[in-house]
DNA sequence: TATTTTATCCATCAAATGATGGAATAATAT
DNA sequence: ATATTATTCCATCATTTGATGGATAAAATA
């Protein structure tokens, strides 16, 4: 019995998936309080009844949106190791932080959707179902950025955590940061980029030698 | 004529201000939308005509709210920018960080505020009034970061900007994040602490010599 | 073709929420 | 003490929003 997200997916333009695919753009703007199932609908041409149809209530769509995003980051990430597996420590930081920002630039709301899981003491239950901690202790051992190269320390995680999060709000923020740097998307995509490798290469290389 | 703001403040115990204690921790809590003036009120123990005769329309409200944070944060850059005026660099971005994180640490409605501002493309049209373009060119300056020493380059701006979002992130994921690192409230801050100096001073610092 | 299942929409509900009018009370001024 | 002003609360609206029942149509199955 497949779940309701992986029929969604056998068929991208089936009605699950568009509703999702929907909600998805829609949470990733709005976050979840100021997303009315409403709005989401009226983005797909249907009735609220034909969504509720299809996913239940709110809250379960989100979470699904939230386990779709969820996976497509896990996948992410395993490609980002298998390209950087072998090559020096350098390389490996700035090839991964290239790889994750174009891949989270062309999908910003990801990375709203990451954050809103972070920061809202929601009224609304729904916890964040994407699984940072797992990611995080992965990205550790995959880069060889642990100490140990076997165990994870709280301080590698939280460096690993640093990085991440800082990836994120370049993303997430642009539209408030972009103006303030008077420049455009492109270079401001660059901008992020050199700012990433200017700040993490020097630490975490000094700390290998 | 003072503002509603200036007279909150001239008595603490004043309802207006009290209003506003407990709309600053509330709104820095759930955010906009999922505040509700009823909770402010009955946070403060009053009917929520009250709290509209003193501040008016929900926005009126939250506007000056961050009217308040964004001139705090002023007055704390300010601080920092004295106390570390004349040390070596290694020290003035040290004793910063730790300034800082302390601050924010005892005051995380702030941090969620400034986040709130930046990430949510709200439906409401309360546009962050916290300056942030002008603090960070002046944190450029002031720490001596710009490699011209007179202009604010727009790379010195981002790393700038990439240091004051992880402090930000760090307060106001500590819920998020401190699980997942398995530690107290006390070790996360000197983890905080620790982790943005590993990173941050590396960078700098290489760059200046 | 007849029947059952699936999908869609219209109308509507109930609860939450921002906001206000007006009565009642407290404080201040004359 | 009286008049005026400032403050507080109760009752109530109108709107938004999550959610559902039931009618209708479309598709699949027999």
């Amino acid at each position: 019995m497949p779940s309701a997200l992986e029929k969604a997916r056998q068929d991208p333009n089936s009605m699950k998936a568009r509703i999702l695919a929907a909600a998805r753009r829609i949470f990733g703007e709005y976050g979840y309080s100021e997303t009315t199932t409403r709005r989401i609908a009226k983005n797909v041409g249907i009735d609220i009844s034909t969504l509720y149809y299809h996913w239940g209530e709110k809250q379960d769509l989100y979470e699904a949106v939230l386990q779709d995003v969820s996976e497509e980051i896990q996948s992410r990430l395993n490609q980002v190791e298998k390209t950087v597996s072998g090559k020096p420590l350098k390389d490996r930081l700035e090839v991964s932080i290239d790889m994750m920002c174009d891949y989270l630039f062309s999908h910003p709301e990801v990375s709203n959707l990451i954050l809103f899981g972070y920061f809202s003491k929601t009224r609304h239950g729904v916890t964040m179902d994407i699984k940072i901690p797992q990611y995080i202790s992965n990205i550790a051992l995959a880069m060889e950025l642990a100490a140990d190269k076997k165990t994870v320390t709280v301080e590698d995680k939280a460096r690993i955590l640093a990085v991440w999060n800082t990836v994120l709000n370049f993303i997430s923020g642009e539209d408030f940061f972009r103006p303030m740097l008077k420049t455009n998307h492109e270079n401001y995509v660059n901008v992020v980029k050199e700012t990433l490798k200017f700040i993490l290469v020097p630490a975490f290389t000094l700390d290998q030698q």
